[in-house]
RNA sequence: CGGGGUGUGGCGCAGCUUGGUAGCGCGCUCCGUUCGGGUCGGAGAGGUCCCCGGUUCAAAUCCGGGCACCCCGACCA
């Protein structure tokens, strides 16, 4: 909402230039009495995060049922907010707005081989028809395009909506974080080639980051997976936070990468000399890593694990240095979907416990060995209970696949500065995808080129949460008190505390003042209840966290200074009644 | 789906081991008091003790089954 007060320049330095003032109105300055505001002293026992606490305790939210919530009328100001900073920038880039259904016919879903998936939602109407609730929108979507978009005239063309998406989780958590049912922005872009993806991917990532800086989130964008579904591209927004259930590796020159998608270069550990023959040595009862390095007396790094997966095509032997994790999405970019071995499975393969296993002397097994293993020589397993060998190298005593399998670990070196990763927990609040032809071929969502000739759209999907948004934007700004909101995407602007009687002088003040805040286009909480103490207005004004808090009582009249204080300081300061509310303006506009 | 935990008034909890009239704090209503940081005092309202079954003269409490919610893990277009 624009403060409208000549000569006041938005001074704001934390948002890009071309940081704009939204238009359309939102919902206006309220008086609070008679209006509901649920606000709790104590958190409902089962919160965990403190986003999901501050919510409820804020009345911004209530839970009905594991991962599924209501908005209170509170909470659903600040969305309504997010949702008009979103809209503005995707009409920027010139995407159309739209409204699909939540539920939709099960065929459409069986053309794309998406029928069936664990978090699908499913029932049948009336007449016995198979339908979903729609978990994404691109099988509809590209229905759409199918029989819309007819010539390459018709294209570039983005659309995009704000709609409910339904997903069955397997757990629901961490409050507003993870839920089973949670509106939308989902947009996606239709182009006559990858060159037109491209710039479509490129306009939607400007106009992501100018959204996440616009509702005063720290964000950072990065690399992400494209899963198994191909695709050529894919990178997510990612909110730091410790509840984050996502985790990135960053490098000091900006490099950001999903712990799915980094890479590294490993800490290199000393080796003897050049080693003999691989050498048997027992090792009885010794079952982990931990356990052989207290044996041998050599770093972790020094060993070389290996680990057992199952395939649909047989077992395939992993081998990793001690220190480093199997990576399970990294490995199944290159041998498909796997599960661990039983260790009655290993027996009946290697002859031998998982303890003991090795790659020397393996036949008919698929081998991947981590890159770092062509390194050095190691120790591994013998494939004989109870005993190692040592000196073992690649290439010389055993072969296999070289490949990045391992996840990243702190310290290692970034892969283009070398300098050491940070590891660092997240919030995924929007994602952008190129999906290619994968649902326009299934679909049938093609047209004519310049020459005549039938081609496939090429298209690019492209996600964002704004109830996440919201409850990240709360991880991040809050303290004992409560909330401490951006002021973009808090439920008002202002809190006018009136202590006293509303027919008072005071009141007739404080009454005056909300007029004027209201016409100089602030949004402001007019807290005007009667009988309630001051004390408890102040606790529930910082919980509620609105960033200027103005106090109106028997010592502002007639002479004042009016008390204000930020929020996000809570540090109080006296305006002189005079030219009060373009003060009040002007303080609010240079707020982050 | 595996492991753990919790279900008692709107919210937070005690009571359960050792069966016997259902309690406390906050909130809510009323009276008085106070009136710029969740005042103080008094009087009230409000509960199928998650559900079903069993044991018992008697079950919030013991036993069996189920459900819900939370946490950890697995999973997560």
């Amino acid at each position: 909402m624009a403060c409208r007060l000549p000569g006041v320049a938005d001074s704001d330095t934390s948002t890009p230039a071309d940081w704009k003032m939204p238009s359309a109105p939102r919902g206006g300055s309220i008086r609070l009495s008679g209006r509901l505001w649920p606000t709790l002293r104590d958190p409902p026992a089962d919160a965990e995060a403190i986003s999901h606490k501050l919510m409820v305790r804020a009345g911004l939210v209530r839970q009905l049922a594991s991962g599924l919530y209501s908005f209170m009328p509170f909470g659903l100001r600040s969305l309504h907010r997010i949702i008009a900073i979103i809209r503005e920038e995707m009409d920027a880039i010139g995407a159309q707005e739209m409204l699909l259904p939540v539920m939709h016919p099960a065929e459409i879903w069986e053309t794309t081989g998406r029928l069936g998936l664990d978090e699908q939602f499913q029932l049948e109407d009336r007449a016995g028809r198979a339908m979903v609730l729609g978990m994404t929108h691109e099988e509809i979507i590209t229905w759409h395009a199918a029989r819309e978009i007819r010539s390459y005239r018709d294209l570039p063309q983005s659309w995009y909506q704000f709609q409910t998406k339904m997903r069955d989780e397997p757990r629901a958590k961490s409050g507003m974080l993870r839920v089973r049912e949670f509106i939308m922005k989902d947009s996606y872009s239709l182009d006559r080639d990858t060159a037109g993806l491209d710039a479509s991917y490129d306009a939607h990532a400007g106009a992501y980051a100018r959204i996440f800086d616009r509702c005063g989130l720290d964000w950072v964008m990065v690399e992400s997976d494209t899963g198994m579904m191909g695709g050529s591209g894919a990178h997510e927004y990612m909110a730091p936070s410790p509840v984050g259930e996502d985790m990135i590796a960053r490098g000091p020159t900006g490099y950001a990468a999903n712990i799915e998608m980094a890479t590294s270069v490993a800490i290199e550990p000393e080796f003897d000399a050049a080693p003999g023959t691989p050498e048997p040595f027992d090792t009885p009862g010794i079952e982990t890593i931990d356990q052989l390095v207290t044996a041998t007396g050599l770093v972790a790094a020094r060993l070389a694990k290996s680990v057992v997966v199952v395939t649909d095509d047989g077992p395939v032997l992993a081998v990793l240095r001690g220190e480093h994790q199997l990576h399970d999405k990294k490995l199944a970019r290159l041998v498909g979907m796997h599960r661990p071995a039983q260790p009655e499975e290993i027996r009946g393969w290697f002859g031998a416990d998982p303890g003991s296993l090795g790659p020397v002397g393996i036949e008919g097994v698929r081998i991947v060995v981590d890159e770092t293993i062509t390194r050095g020589h190691y120790i591994t397993g013998a494939n004989r209970d109870g005993v190692h060998l040592r000196g073992v190298v690649f290439g010389r005593d055993f072969t296999g696949e070289i490949a990045d399998i391992r996840e990243v670990i702190a310290g290692e070196g970034c892969p283009i500065s070398g300098e050491p990763l940070v590891l660092e927990p997240v919030i995924e609040v929007g994602n952008i995808f190129k999906l290619g032809t994968k649902y326009s071929s299934a679909l049938g969502a093609r047209y004519l080129d310049a020459e005549g000739t039938e081609q496939t759209i090429v298209m690019g999907s492209y996600g964002i949460g704004p109830a996440r948004t919201l409850a990240a934007a709360i991880e991040q700004g809050n303290d004992e008190s409560g909330i401490v909101w951006p002021r973009a995407i808090a439920p008002f602007d202002v809190h006018l505390v009136l202590i006293g009687d509303v027919d008072g002088p005071s009141g007739v003040y404080a009454e005056g003042l909300f007029g004027e805040l209201s016409d100089l286009g602030l949004e402001v909480l007019f807290d005007d209840r009667p009988g309630v103490k001051p004390g408890e207005k102040f606790v529930e004004a910082e919980l509620l966290g609105v960033p200027i808090r103005i106090t109106v009582g028997k010592r502002t009249v007639p002479d004042g200074p009016l008390e204000v204080q930020v929020r996000r300081e809570r540090e109080k300061s006296e305006v002189p009644l005079a030219g009060a509310a373009e003060a009040i303006c002007a303080l609010w506009s240079a707020l982050p």
